[in-house]
DNA sequence: CTGAAAGCGCTTACAG
DNA sequence: CTGAAAGCGCTTACAG
């Protein structure tokens, strides 16, 4: 079986019929659909999508960039993989379907998202791991193409997205050791321009402030959002002159290098220091002292990312509302014991 | 900027002569294509894929199809990312763009595959977690799409793939163990049918056999290749009524649980219960005492699937010797403690 | 309700 | 070396 013209010939009719009544047009009679479907189900019949394409102008294909560099690999993160079944199970309704687009390391990935745009491949896209300054939201926006960030950037101010709240999550866990009696308190943040990296920093220094308690530069500890950037913070922790008391940490697995960083030197987390991580995650799960950290859905962070873009594309934003609001993504604080200990006084 | 119609008016020659002069063909003057490579950098002009596809019958775009069910979202197994950057390396020499289709966990591959196939989205395929029997082999093979696969499968008796060392590693676990003095071996083994499993179990029981060690099904544990799978492993061996004095890992991550599930009931790994796990993983490093594990590179592993792939695609099979060979895996152990001590006559 | 025809954007024999 | 034209597989006005 090859195309529409040899399905057409085998049942004796123009291969306009057949079309129509494999797209589920109305205007066509229903024992001829049904002689139609069976044949095409015989066969194996689907259409071309490069045919279809081309007389459409649209691929049914959304693509979701994501960076597949050394560091992404060693970090092992399942965040993607998590929200690809929330965005699924909204394409789904649609015909829609998703493919992931990764970015060679060695690739700059404003170019490569420039070519996967120009071939048009996918009717629309999701990119993530925004930079305070982003290019690629200018490209998106330029080149027309629907599209839905995760993460803001300072690149445009009017584009949808949705963020994880990098300020909650900064502001309650500073709240939370200021209230167990901490003073001197350390943040992680990521050593690329990565958007997120100044919010969390910013709110951390706020909330602070808020207390009274001055920033200090020095406690910033800029390093690899990974577990090795975790071993590395807390080499760097142990060796600050004047020792913080808590550490708050930017990213989850680098819980798992602080730990055993800080287990060299017996320090013990949740004894002499207070630890707070990021977003909950499974393989941090075993660490004791158990982590205290976030917690979010991916699969609902994914349901959401599929409607506000599809809210965004004129073939489908009939079915959802567009309030034109972006979101900022809550989570839930769990409580573990890696800070749960009254600080006295020295 | 639109199509290469518009491209070849702005310069006032014929879309024919844009398209050779873009696509790099010798038959035209050098002049000319300069203009035309100015021009299309200028606009932006990238061709458009469907267009392009339907005429050359190709995509230029090669599928690697992953399952995205919940199970192996909260597994944040890398593999596939690690795999994807080696397959890239080889793909760009050819103007290949990589795609990762993740078949939805509510969809069954098979028909989540035969839809991607008959679309015709890609044109060719690396498809994963072979099951012992596995209709999508007799699909691409009946569709006449190339493909390759990590995984066996008793599918078809001669069909492209590589696939981890299961035997090597379960044969030198078994013999590392007897060889401290263990006789009584537990493994893992996965609830599905996914073809490793048997393959790796098979391997266990002969190597048993050639020391004369009978051959015990109870000591075959089949649980989920996860984290939780690991710390049920952990419950089912302490309920044995004589325990086992050491067990084999199918999966890396579930050491994690395992691990856990030991010391809940006061049993140390490395000292009342040997441990060997599996894969090398980034996440399992931190683990007390180091497990000891097996070893292989992710990157060099997608180079070899891509080089097996392309010498299987007419288009490029002259770049690449196609000996028929298929390959096993080889790994490398990596002695952790977890493992490390001599069993003593009870 | 159905058929014949146009045309989506490209590439490539074929003429010249 | 270049242009004009055919045609890849579809969908969809347009006639009838």
């Amino acid at each position: 079986m090859k195309g529409i013209r040899q399905l057409a010939e085998s049942l004796d009719i123009s291969i306009g019929t057949v079309s129509r009544a494999l797209n589920g047009r109305p205007d066509v009679n229903e024992e001829t659909r049904l002689r139609v479907l069976a044949a095409a189900e015989e066969f194996g019949y689907v259409a071309n999508q490069s045919g279809r394409s081309l007389r459409k102008g649209e691929t049914k294909v959304i693509g979701l960039m994501i960076e597949s560099s050394a560091e992404a690999v060693d970090n092992a993160d399942n965040f993607f993989l998590g929200v690809t079944s929330g965005l699924q199970s909204v394409f789904a309704r649609h015909k829609l379907d998703l493919v992931m687009l990764p970015c060679a390391s060695d690739e700059e990935p404003h170019e490569y998202l420039k070519r996967m745009v120009a071939r048009r491949i996918v009717d629309a896209m999701i990119i993530s791991n925004t930079q305070r300054i982003d290019r690629r939201i200018d490209l998106l926006s330029r080149a027309k193409i629907p599209f839905v960030t995760v993460g803001r950037s300072l690149s445009a101010n009017n584009f949808p997205w949705i963020d994880l709240d990098f300020e909650g999550v900064a502001e309650r866990a500073v709240e939370r050791l200021v209230a167990r009696g901490h003073r001197r308190i350390a943040i992680t943040a990521p050593s690329s321009e990565v958007n997120l990296g100044y919010v969390f920093v910013e709110s951390y220094r706020r909330t602070l402030e808020r207390h009274g308690i001055a920033f200090d530069p020095s406690l910033v500890i800029r390093v690899k959002s990974s577990e090795q950037g975790g071993y590395q913070a807390g080499h760097e922790l142990l060796l600050l002159a004047q020792r913080p008391t808590a550490v708050i940490l930017i990213y989850e697995l680098m819980a798992i290098g602080l730990y055993r960083r800080l287990m060299e030197s017996g320090v013990m987390p949740g004894r002499d220091l207070a630890v707070i991580g990021f977003r909950d995650a499974p393989r941090a799960r075993f660490l004791q002292p158990p982590l205290s950290c976030f917690r979010m859905s991916l699969y609902d962070l994914g349901v959401a990312l599929g409607q506000m873009l599809l809210a965004h594309m004129p073939a489908y934003r009939e079915f959802y509302s567009n309030d034109g609001g972006n979101i900022i993504w809550p989570l839930e604080l769990v409580a573990g014991e890696s800070d749960a200990f009254q600080l006295t006084e020295v």
